[in-house]
DNA sequence: TCTTACCTAACTAGCGCTAGGTAAGAAATT
DNA sequence: AATTTCTTACCTAGCGCTAGTTAGGTAAGA
């Protein structure tokens, strides 16, 4: 029997095991996407079978929410803080943004997570679509607040938020894709350096 | 016996068959990603069984490397002519490719399947990760070399064009995420306007 | 006659998922 | 305190389906 932790007592409590699934699940799907991870190379990361799996989460599609909520969530209440703060500038909001497009390239597994399965979800009918439109939209309407509640007197008024709230997504989901790809390549934070100068001064203009 | 032209052509009088699949087989990866769509629909797409397509494209991920270098080859020779024209400024890059831009919005499918595509391909095993990386490099080398022949008097130094190449990609590509996937709530063409202001603006600065 | 362009049939592997069990701990009952 | 019952947390076995692929055939044009 080997190191096997002795055959008496072989229940062990385990707490947090959904939790335990959902980050296994997390980096499965981040590699391989939603249809390509398979429940049970889940399974056997997380040190279960398939039907183990499919105990806390009736189905597949199930797991694919809990992980997309889990990691939203989370997200949220990690940035939320910094995000509600009152800003003076749009270079100031940048400023803010890049630190976090920086902190998360600590997480490439999310980052990928959220590239492979935004791709997949492109289609009407992928489980996760209607999740990713509602995100976006919820994004970008974020950006168009914090646009509005700034005191900064020499806004632009011909820049419609919106489409700076569009952009500024775009930048970060684009630049996001190329560093997966190719990432001694492609200087994300340089990139974005140049990106917020553009912005700023175009805004001051 | 090999290469040397030999005169009797071994091709069929039917039509274009392999052509005729490459196109289908775009519509469907690009509907539904490499994995989601499968030969049965490809085949039934063209008219054909499954070893029917099997005939021209020994697997499934020979045809995908099919459909991939057809559509590149096509682009290639659709935009080179006005790419490789000499320009007078970055503005003028920047409207040509808004240009493109609204012009691939003809044809979403294809939008779709790079961005599907490039999203599965991430993954470093994916059979057309080697592909993307290798386009990706290429286009921004291609924009690089563009930049650097523009005879601009006032073209900013500071500004590294490959920093530059690299954000118009992102650009593009995140634009056409957000558009696929909400296209009535998104003005790639707006948002693009405005990068390309804050580009021009920047630059002759 | 040889090659090309298909076909039908069938194989195999892998997928998500279900049925039904077992064993451990918690709760309820004695 | 001991016993029964209930609940939770898994397991093994396997089902039904679909995927890509192969084998081997036929029919027609060069």
């Amino acid at each position: 029997m080997a190191n096997s932790t002795s055959q008496t007592k072989p229940k062990r409590v385990r707490r947090d095991r959904k939790d335990e699934i959902l980050e296994k699940a997390t980096a499965l799907f981040g590699e391989y996407g939603f249809q390509g991870a398979t429940l049970a190379r889940i399974a056997e990361a997380t040190g279960l079978t398939e039907p183990g799996v499919l105990h806390y989460f009736p189905s597949k599609v199930h797991l694919l929410q809990g992980v997309l909520e889990y990691h939203d969530r989370k997200e949220v209440e990690r940035y939320s803080g910094i995000l509600q703060k009152e800003k003076e500038s749009v270079f100031e909001i940048l400023k803010l943004h890049e630190g976090v497009l920086i902190e998360e390239q600590k997480t490439p597994g999310l980052i990928q997570l959220f590239v492979v399965l935004v791709g997949e979800s492109v289609r009407s009918d992928h489980p996760s679509h209607d999740f990713f439109v509602e995100r976006y939209r919820r994004v970008r309407e974020m950006y168009v607040e914090q646009f509005l509640r700034m005191n900064q007197p020499r806004f632009r008024r011909d820049v419609e938020p919106e489409k700076l709230a569009t952009l500024i997504l775009a930048v970060v989901d684009g630049l996001q894709i190329q560093w997966l790809l190719d990432p001694q390549k492609v200087d994300v934070q340089a990139a974005f350096e140049l990106f917020s100068k553009m912005v700023a001064g175009y805004m001051s203009e």
